[in-house]
DNA sequence: TCTGCAAGTATACAAAAGTATACTGATATA
DNA sequence: TATATCAGTATACTTTTGTATACTTGCAGA
């Protein structure tokens, strides 16, 4: 068998995804990557505000209730880290920083609504048996 | 316009769900829902376990990696009240504890499937710019 | 009777995440 | 000159999460 990414693997359809949840260490950091871009209070309304469209620190500040700057700074820089959102910065006087979500960062509004389809039906079955 | 609920208005396509990321209650409320089911530190390992097979303590004990009794317990209370891991009690002597996902634990599946395919797309044009 | 498993509980502690509040330094406007 | 905005930092504190370790009750087998 040839030396191929895992990524190749997939779309060839030598490896199934249903079949491999337990598996290799690879998956578990992708799946862990993921989960830490979302997980926190704070990160799903950020991401949220910039899927809405790209802003300033003051403007997500008035956007997102109750944040704090400390939370907002924190937190973006995370996610910078992460390479989720990027940071503009605009040579005007004075200089002009804008927020904007990256490619990947675009590319979870997939992922939510996926995640919400399940929390719609999931609610849907848990509220009607209780 | 007549008052159907919102799952049906999505299956209408009366509500497209990229168009709404920033919207309603009940939309943030599901998405919570599944954030909480899947966050902290063993929430994964667990469902992954139980997607694997049905499993009692004791083995999930084995079976997960440096997780305490206290943890696992825990973890596995908070999942059964939110409706994705059933507590089974079999009436042996003595008693047999089972502990097997619902039919919204099992649909978890293609979650995790959608987060994992965007966490390797990530892992992917994160490394090759960095 | 002694040992050990099963399915947890109890207590104490450490570390991570989040909050509250005040402050900066540079520029712009009244 | 006084005030306000922008893009954050700094400090101290509280809450939530997770760890470590020991213990419990009921039964089964040697």
């Amino acid at each position: 068998m040839k030396d191929i990414s895992i990524e190749q693997a997939i779309k060839d359809e030598q490896i199934n995804l249903k079949d491999i949840k337990s598996c290799p260490v690879q998956f578990v950091l992708a799946v862990n990557d993921a989960l830490n871009v979302l997980t926190g209070k704070w990160k799903l309304p950020i991401i949220g505000a910039l899927l809405f469209k790209s802003m300033r620190f003051s403007e997500m500040k008035k956007t997102i209730p109750k944040i704090t700057s400390r939370m907002l700074s924190k937190e973006l820089k995370e996610l910078e880290l992460n390479g989720v959102v990027k940071r503009v910065v605009d040579d005007t006087t004075p200089v002009t920083i804008t927020y904007q979500l990256t490619d990947s960062g675009m590319s979870l509004n997939g992922v939510l609504d996926k995640i919400l389809e399940w929390g719609l039906g999931h609610r849907n079955e848990f509220f009607s048996q209780a």
